[in-house]
DNA sequence: CGTAGCCTTGAAGGTGATCAATGTTTGTGG
DNA sequence: CCACAAACATTGATCACCTTCAAGGCTACG
């Protein structure tokens, strides 16, 4: 616990995050202090859904998908966390905060877990951080709302949209997108709201006509225009 | 412009919201100060996605429907706005503000039009108020993330969810509920990602065995519990 | 070697969308 | 105050998309 952030050699990985880019070493000490580094295996859960929420997280890599379970008992897939992304620091301010959502751990994956009065303190009184913060929660909240305007497109939209939106976190070269995460046809079911048969069967047709290719467990887009296509015409 | 709060007789009316609960009028005139009251008839718009933001809202009476426009060209409601509710704030930290979403008023409603630099500058600062704003932030997407969870679920159990939803913020009798927004089917079947003609059946259907009456634009929930059993059990 | 989880394919069925036609309310301007 | 337009509400018929169910194959892991 508690252990010095210098001895772990976290400082310079830290210092690279956009989060803690105009910060100094010593603030990201202050920030981090009583933190610890979490190592989670393929499937291990983070923090769980209704329990109460004493630390909030920051991804250093891996991945991690928050979920939530709907009415039917089946699970949600409501966000997919990369690296540098900040796990629940918004609901710190509250007063007996329980996490509304789990987070499960996809593929081995390192976190840093930090104090609920590290938010209280440090993190809210740095007005760089809390802007940064506020943010991307913003940014959160805009991708949740555009989810909202895919309610009623064509099961090919959505699941092009949530492979575009994916992708898009790393910029590369035109023609080709990898998705950094490894995605089963479930989760991307589960992520879309539909069943997993369904998905499959179009993937299965893009698979065909080249669209896209899975290896290892990861998505490849090989035809982004046709598959961005989808997100706009809807047909 | 840039009236005294005072003259317009709204400190009072402010220290009336749970957001101002603990600040004082000096504080409150800071707070707000160079703000307007705006006036806005049915369907008037208050702000336009994509314009410029730089202001930020606070409900007084009536009501705002947010709205997004959907790949067909649709209108989708992603969130009502009851008196006390803070629009925008959010988004006032970045570096040139665009509204994600369009405002649009629903019936004649009044709202304190605030600028941006008064959030940068006095609404930061102010620890109390900050929790505030997160606080409403999170439960606002802990809502949409609740949303999220309804998209395997049946046509019924989403306009109940919806019903309940908007009921619940004014506390009534246990058996009947007012939903305290006047509400089209129209507006329904966009906000929950449905056609007006399955939201008008669902609704007959309500009305026919006395589930729910619409009097006056405005709907009323007879039998709560019949309405809870289909968000709980989705037949 | 057997179980568990994921992937795949086919057939049947239902929910809700779409299209069309009509009635009702609201609002606007002469 | 009336006439007309615009937006909302309603109902029925048809159809597409997606779900569900069933059955089997594949890979990983204890």
């Amino acid at each position: 616990m508690s252990s010095n952030l210098r001895e772990l050699g976290l400082i310079s990985e830290l210092r690279g995050l956009e989060l803690f880019r105009s910060s100094s070493e010593n603030d990201i000490e202050q920030l981090c202090k009583d933190s610890q580094v979490v190592i989670t295996n393929h499937k291990q859960l983070l923090f769980k859904a209704g329990s109460s929420a004493q630390h909030f997280y920051l991804v250093l890599s891996g991945a991690f998908k928050l979920t939530r379970l709907s009415l039917q008992g089946e699970d949600t897939i409501v966000h997919f966390s990369s690296p540098g992304d900040v796990i629940g620091a918004f609901i710190m301010t509250q007063k007996d905060p329980r996490y509304p959502i789990s987070g499960v751990s996809m593929g081995p994956s390192r976190s840093l877990k930090i104090p609920r009065t590290n938010y209280l303190t440090s993190w809210q009184n740095n007005i760089d951080l809390n802007h940064k913060i506020q943010n991307s929660l913003s940014s959160r909240m805009t991708a949740l709302q555009n989810q909202m305007t895919l309610k009623k497109s064509s099961l090919q939209t959505k699941i092009a949209c949530l492979l575009i939106q994916l992708a898009n976190k790393q910029t590369e070269d035109q023609k080709q997108l990898l998705v950094p995460i490894p995605l089963t046809r479930r989760e991307i079911a589960e992520a879309v709201g539909a069943s997993v048969e369904s998905v499959i069967r179009i993937m299965s047709l893009w698979s065909k006509r080249g669209y896209v290719s899975t290896n290892e467990q990861c998505i490849t887009i090989l035809e982004t225009e046709k598959i961005i296509e989808l997100t706009e015409k809807d047909c």
